[in-house]
RNA sequence: GGUGAGAUAGUCAAGUGGCCAACGACGGCGGACUGUAAAUCCGCUCCCUACGGGUUCAGAGGUUCGACUCCUCUUCUCACCA
């Protein structure tokens, strides 16, 4: 029980410092059911969550599997200096009303994967405003700037000239003092967190707590590409709020090379389930196919429910397996006879009509299910289901 | 503050007087193959009812029959020096 614990919670992290106290508290938690506390910290400037910021999330959720209490926190303070890791250039503030929206918005979104009866949430202004200037001055004795300096991103920018804020500097003390005041016993975060998460345990032990804290890493989730990090920048995600179809077939169109680091990293499947599928695949007695709809209806079921991922499912076989036009599309009108290539820009399916001619060109566009040879088609009046693709559809009626 | 280099389509990056709507790579889109996979192969990739027309190569002027290519100024970026 013990070992496979400890396996569920080093599952697909990127490094762990001092894992000899985590399995001391996990054996303390089974011999005794003593509990322990896993801080995360959120910053309140994102709350349109993906499946990247899930990864996290879905980590804490084991913790709480093991008898952990998981201090979530919500950096209401610290947002208003903004995180410098990564960062070439000092970031805006955020106001307090911003703040106070997004974390709204956030934990609306989190509880879908936490259990929130184990789920302590916690703004740290709570704690760092009655700080004071005294203890603010306090605190910044305890590390010095040529440490600071040490780290990749403030050397670069100290070296190319850049402005660093004396705030920036504040941030990663008053991320570890977070852990000193909460007394937590693990804190998880990213990979590139690497330096303030340590911050937590350096100032534990200065501020002598008595204890500190172990540092789990998780990696970046790849994206839908399987290179890139998942992010909104880059349209190569699955948001927490995309709608049952998008997310289903979104899930489904990863390479089966990524579905398995999904399945690591998202999934609430063992790992030794996990390896069965895999043999499965493996040997050939399970599709991949197979394998990765179990991995989609997962996902869509969670964020959703089971009766949409289902119907998600349902619509997409419909779609694609058996070329059928979606239950639900678009649907458009114009009035007189219509150009094609000016419908298909109309309907929002192309951005131009060179674009439009250039797909009837290549035998991109059908109407009713027919394919479209003619780049001059007139449209009479009469109902028409269009289709760019395999996947743009619209219905047009032309009066 | 001084000197030098540079700014080209979504990104990177060729082109240094006409052959340039601009090589190539990546991305994106479409087609074939499939499991809407991935990999692979092929095509497309500024706009316009188009064998033609229009607007593009940081911005504004200028030279020229003709400029992305030459000159001037402006803005921004980078490197070296101080």
């Amino acid at each position: 029980m013990l070992e496979e614990a400890l396996r569920e919670i080093e599952r697909g992290s990127a490094e762990i410092i001092d894992i000899q106290r985590i399995q001391k508290l996990l054996k303390a938690y089974f011999d005794e059911g003593k509990t322990y506390t896993v801080k995360a910290g959120f910053d309140p400037t994102a709350p349109d969550l993906h499946l990247g910021h899930t990864v996290l999330l879905q980590k804490l959720a084991t913790f709480q599997k093991y008898g952990a209490k998981i201090q979530f926190l919500i950096g209401d303070f610290t947002a208003q200096i903004g995180d410098p890791t990564g960062k070439s250039a000092t970031r805006k503030t955020l106001s307090a009303a911003e703040i106070q929206e997004n974390a709204k918005s956030y934990k609306e979104q989190v509880f879908k994967i936490l259990d929130a009866s184990k789920t302590e949430v916690v703004f740290n202004s709570q704690w760092i405003n009655p700080l004071g200037a005294s203890g603010m001055l306090s605190l910044t004795t305890t590390y010095n700037v040529a440490r600071m300096l040490e780290r990749d991103d403030f050397d670069k920018r100290y070296k190319s000239g850049t402005s660093i804020s004396i705030s920036e500097f504040i941030y990663p003390l008053l991320q570890g003092y977070d852990s000193v005041h909460l007394k937590s016993d693990i804190e998880i975060g990213g990979t590139d967190q690497k330096f303030n998460l340590l911050m937590g345990r350096h100032l534990q032990r200065a501020y002598e707590i008595g204890k500190e804290q172990s540092v789990l890493m998780m990696p970046i989730l790849e994206g839908l590409d399987g290179v890139q990090k998942m992010s909104k920048s880059l349209n190569n995600y699955i948001g927490v709020a995309d709608e049952p179809n998008d997310m289903y077939g979104k899930v489904l169109s990863v390479s089966d090379e990524l579905m398995w680091r999904y399945y690591e990293l998202l999934s609430t499947k063992t790992l030794s389930e996990i390896e069965g599928l895999k043999s499965g695949v493996e040997s050939g007695s399970l599709h991949p196919k197979a394998v990765k709809e179990d991995l989609a209806l997962e996902i869509t079921a969670r964020f959703h429910s089971k009766e949409l991922a289902k119907a998600a499912k349902d619509e997409f076989e419909k779609v694609h397996s058996n070329n059928q036009i979606p239950s639900e599309i678009d649907e458009y009108s114009c009035d007189g006879e219509i150009w094609i290539a000016k419908a298909l820009v109309d309907c929002n399916m192309t951005p131009s009509t060179s674009q439009a001619r250039r797909d009837i060109k290549q035998g991109a566009v059908k109407i009713n299910q027919e394919k479209v040879n003619d780049e001059q088609l007139q449209l009479s009046s009469g109902e028409y289901v269009l289709q760019v693709g395999k996947r743009k559809f619209a219905k047009l009626r032309v009066n």
